[in-house]
DNA sequence: AAACAACAGGGTAAAAACAGCTTTTCTTAA
DNA sequence: TTAAGAAAAGCTGTTTTTACCCTGTTGTTT
């Protein structure tokens, strides 16, 4: 295991962190560091057929093309190149969010160096990298058949437009007047993403939408 | 200014960012770091009277003790320790709040390293370092006299849970008999608040409870 | 005794929630 | 090209909930 250095890139948009573990992996013989880049279309850029990572650390949130974006684009397009996630979050949605778009691991920015070193390695050589945060969330994942639940694309322009003006002290008629259409119609919108979303109050509304992130505070 | 290191100490819950951090800094010339620290608990235990650092980089968010109490225990307790905050967020509130724990200068993550030893060292020599990011907010909390804001305390006990209940799809006649109070009595909470807060819907109300982080997702 | 806070009541109008039905607009496939 | 179907927009109602007003009781503080 120890006859070359693994080949690594880093993807992370703080650049004080990307290159502050640039310089820790540098120490490390066990690891060689081809290029970094601070988010998905930097690395669409840098990364080369010719001299290909074997692992590449990537964060998950980055402006302009994200994690998730760039981690299927990547098992794709090369799928000799393992990704292992680098994050600050232990929640269930990120982890399983990462490990379907096809990630080999999953590891929190507070983990130790050495631990750091042992994922890259292990994912080198097995394709993936298992701890008691991954393991733990497969396990869960697989016992919660995903709910089934309605997904958030069922949503219309319009009703996710009246959805985000709910999330406001305007009444319905005054949505109505914003988006130039008649009250009747709004009502039609609140039905429907009641039904849709098993929802039955202008409060419910609110929460499903900060929930789903479908509005900014 | 190249007479002597500036001695530093680094404070971040992130394990792999703060001992890539000691490694970027190691490389320099300009910078000493003298201890580091998982947050500010752990702060208060390392740190040392016979050899403070100037400079101590902070978190802002971190388990236990976090950026903003570490920084006023720290530049109450030794007036001669500056504080540089580094923080991924560039919203309004956590660096003007940093500000007012005592931190002489915020910088982003994302920020590059030679900014970062500029910052340490003008911070260190002047006590604060000022970027785009501090004075354009400095400037707008200038403009923005504190609202006079009703403060969050002025809440009761019994208004507070009636405003936790009402971020639910329950009525306020549902939410009398979780209270065991007369509809009328919830309806007085109800008025108090709205004019507390000015608020004027149970929307407002959520989106209230919300933003002050009255109530957890 | 006055002032205050918490609790409780009645009443009213506006807004929200729910139901059922018609018209317009846009696909799409015969 | 048009007939059929689906989706979006619109309308008429009714009931429930919310928002707002003012009054009154009780118990504590000053």
């Amino acid at each position: 295991m120890q006859d070359k250095r693994t080949a690594i890139a880093i993807v992370d948009d703080h650049t004080l962190f990307r290159k502050g573990l640039m310089s820790l992996l540098a120490e490390s013989d066990e690891v060689e560091i081809l290029f970094d880049a601070s988010n998905g279309l930097e690395l669409k850029k840098n990364i080369n057929a010719e001299n290909l990572p074997e692992v590449i650390l990537m964060d998950i949130n980055m402006p302009q093309m994200d994690g998730y974006a760039a981690t299927k684009w990547v098992t794709k397009t090369y799928p000799s190149v393992k990704v292992l996630a680098l994050s600050m979050f232990d929640e269930d949605k990120p982890i399983i969010e990462m490990l379907k778009s096809g990630a080999g691991g999953y590891l929190l920015k507070e983990s130790k160096t050495t631990e750091l070193v042992l994922a890259i390695k292990t994912i080198a050589s097995h394709g993936f990298y298992m701890n008691n945060l991954v393991s733990g969330k497969l396990i869960k994942s697989l016992q919660d058949p995903v709910p089934a639940k309605s997904e958030i694309s069922e949503i219309s322009a319009n009703e996710l437009k009246f959805l985000q003006l709910s999330c406001s002290e305007l009444t319905y008629k005054e949505i109505a007047d914003k988006m130039n259409l008649s009250p009747h119609t709004i009502d039609n919108y609140r039905e429907a993403l009641f039904h849709k979303f098993e929802i039955r109050s202008r409060t419910g509304l609110v929460l499903f939408a900060i929930k789903n992130d479908l509005i900014k505070l």
